[in-house]
DNA sequence: AAACTTGTGTGTCCGCCGGACACTGGGTGT
DNA sequence: ACACCCAGTGTCCGGCGGACACACAAGTTT
């Protein structure tokens, strides 16, 4: 009856076919978290559509079935990695603590993706992430006299500053750092940059945190001093 | 005599021919002048060693007589265009309004060329205009009691927030800002991000620069608050 | 004057990128 | 039994940075 001898596939060679296809679904989730795997080990520069695809066993042009392009997939995999914003109600202390508590957590987060400030930079979309952490820090300026041009402009330095001491992009652009060539230079040409190399020679090797400490007192006082001043 | 016509290609065709060859020389001057060119009129995007390589009528591969790799190319162009640090010793008013007129400087360069920020993120070389840039206003924090390591960190703080606020490249990094869609989208979710609606809706029209005025009075203030601690 | 060297620009090729577009093959609704 | 649908495939394109072999003019050496 069988035209085609059934079952021979099965026996000859069906075993280790294409196999039962258990293969999971694309999904847009599955896809952003392969793309913050690669870009949490390899950097936001190895995130590219093949990259991606090969870590899902699947063609590039499969992925564009879920997302529209590679901006839209940057997109996503960012909200993903960003995660639900903190609630600081709760954070006794007034607007500072509050202020101070945000910036940990958020330091966190990138910290864990460090190619963050490289994919929220420049014109893109944003997600509702993103401005759930804006909304949190903006909140936590509530009652504090600032109006609303400030909380916003007070919430944008404050993680502009972040932004700044955790790229590890932004590293190189002051021409300290550990860097031990620059450091040569430097020492090279001493009389050229004599304020410089009198000051990088003061910093006693202290462990630097690319100035994150030092600039958040510095702008928690500034805003302190502004807050004061309305009370 | 003439074994080959000479004259000829004059006569029919030599007129416009390769001509006489007044081709300027390449020199890495011309390649970088030809890139920032190219960078100011369509960003650094559009900075490639084709489209530099048309500008001055070259291949591509010409330019790599002079440059050893793109990375390169950017270095000089970001040199040639950062110019010569300021000298601040004759500005009155000690370290605070010494930092204001650095400031000022810096953005007045930036502005006219708003792709220097993008050209100075992540691991890269860096020349001796930028280090004297940082030289001049690490300078004007002479004697202001601040040790070395503070210096340096007070410097990245300011110019981290210049940068901030003048990349056209963070302009989106904020959740407010102009963008009429964002806006929209914030007032249609209103209720989820309350503190934010009312932020956004406390801006009365000000023309925002993107936090910079306020920004700079706040970490200023925070400066002055640490230095006059240290008197 | 002829031969060699050197320095500057050219032409061709490679691998990788994002993305357009036509196709296919299995699953489902009728 | 059939048609339709649609997730995933294969092929192609233009543009990117860059390696490498080559062409060719201008000295410089013999």
């Amino acid at each position: 009856m069988a035209s085609e001898s059934p079952g021979t596939d099965l026996l000859w060679g069906g075993r280790d076919k294409p196999a039962r296809r258990p293969r999971l679904a694309l999904t847009v989730d599955r896809i952003a978290a392969a793309a913050i795997e690669v870009a949490d080990a390899e950097g936001l520069g190895a995130v590219s559509m093949q990259h991606v695809a090969a870590k899902l066993d699947v063609t590039k042009m499969a992925l564009y079935r879920h997302v529209a392009s590679k901006a839209e997939l940057v997109a996503v995999m960012t909200e993903s990695a960003i995660g639900e914003p903190p609630d600081l109600r709760d954070v006794p202390g007034g607007w500072r603590s509050r202020l101070v508590r945000w910036s940990e957590l958020m330091r966190e987060t990138w910290q864990r993706h460090p190619w963050i400030p490289a994919a929220t930079t420049g014109e893109r979309a944003t997600g509702p992430h993103e401005v759930g952490w804006t909304e949190s820090a903006v909140a936590a300026l509530e009652g504090t006299g600032l109006d609303g041009g400030e909380r916003m402009d007070a919430v944008f330095l404050l993680s502009g500053h972040i932004r700044n001491t955790m790229s590890s992009a932004t590293a190189g652009t002051q021409p300290w750092t550990a860097d031990k060539h620059l450091r040569s230079v430097l020492h090279e040409h001493r009389q050229r940059f004599p304020a410089l190399h009198a000051a990088a020679g003061a910093t006693n090797g202290s462990p630097r945190d690319n100035g994150w400490e030092f600039g958040l007192d510095r702008i928690l006082d500034g805003l302190e001093v502004l807050i004061d001043s309305r009370a």
